[in-house]
DNA sequence: GAAAGTTGATTAACATGTTAAATTTATCGG
DNA sequence: CCGATAAATTTAACATGTTAATCAACTTTC
């Protein structure tokens, strides 16, 4: 027994803000980690972080396709992409060869080594997930992926005035 | 000739899963990057990052704190809090002492220069999550976030019997 | 009351996020 | 054709995420 009760958190609020506990990222960082909390340890099994996975899903719909549009599509920066293609291709999980048209552009395809692990990987991916959907419901969970959606689609043409954004540089 | 027009991107599906790009991972990813892009904009321009704001945000709103409590409000991992903590406490925005009780326990307090600083940022903070409720609706944010909070609550307590969880190594 | 176990916090090591700069190749205007 | 500009990618530099290991301080047990 060692909880002596906490003396239930003096309200200090030396600066009138919302509850960021209840601000929107804050509810979107803490949903997210609930979900791939499972994923992740799945993963970690078969040695592939959460961003490897994704390139590898990516991949495996597709022939071939180029660094650029693979950023897109698996939601990763260049440079972060960048990393991790070339880990990727160490491992001879994937394939790179240049584009003879434009020898700027990268190719990027699944090797059949690739496919082999995410074979292996996929059935717990798929268990996890229907797991979830089933824990929450599919009425419900489609529900939320429309409405996370119909956020991100506001928001990408939000452009915000901010006036006060003037230099400080005081604080450092 | 090559198609100049993308080619539809050919469904190579190597291996059956799910269209990644709906998934639920990268809903709530795609979603939180959304809002976020228009906070860290702003935040940058005062020398602070999301996760520095977050900690000031929750020193702010209380006296002083356990750094393993400030933890779980920040909703940071222990090494995250320690390095940032260590980078707060040289540019005086925070302090920290150690309990006399039990010397393994830190305190942290926000300074009088963090409160400064948070003075300062506060009001182009508020503007954006005002302007974001506005843009999609105050009644579908408020709705939006109660079916996170219960994804959230659905997922605490799930225990998932990874049959095929085995260890492989053989990909590395 | 000291060895053994536990807990709070930090450090270590590696992977990714984030922005800026550098590099290479294309393309454009003259 | 040439120099300037733009585009695709990578590298660089720093901050955080993530797991494991470390270290000190507290607790339990015999």
């Amino acid at each position: 027994m060692a909880e002596k009760k906490s003396p239930s958190k003096k309200p200090a609020r030396r600066v009138p803000m919302r509850e960021f506990s209840r601000s929107l990222p804050m509810s979107l960082l803490r949903a997210r980690e609930a979900v791939m909390r499972h994923f992740r340890a799945s993963l970690r099994g078969y040695g592939l972080t959460e961003q490897q996975w994704r390139i590898l899903r990516a991949l495996a719909a597709v022939d071939t396709i180029e660094v650029t549009e693979l950023a897109q599509v698996a939601f990763l920066l260049g440079p972060s992409l960048s990393r991790i293609l070339r880990d990727l291709e160490a491992r001879h999980l994937i394939e790179r060869r240049i584009a003879k048209a434009d020898q700027r552009r990268g190719l990027v395809s699944i090797s059949a080594r690739g496919v082999k692990l995410m074979e292996t990987v996929a059935p717990s991916s798929e268990a996890i997930y229907a797991a979830i959907t089933k824990r929450y419901g599919a009425r419900k969970l489609a529900e939320l992926q429309e409405m996370l959606h119909a956020l991100e689609g506001s928001l990408a043409e939000l452009r915000i005035g901010d006036a006060a954004s003037a230099e400080v540089g005081e604080f450092e």
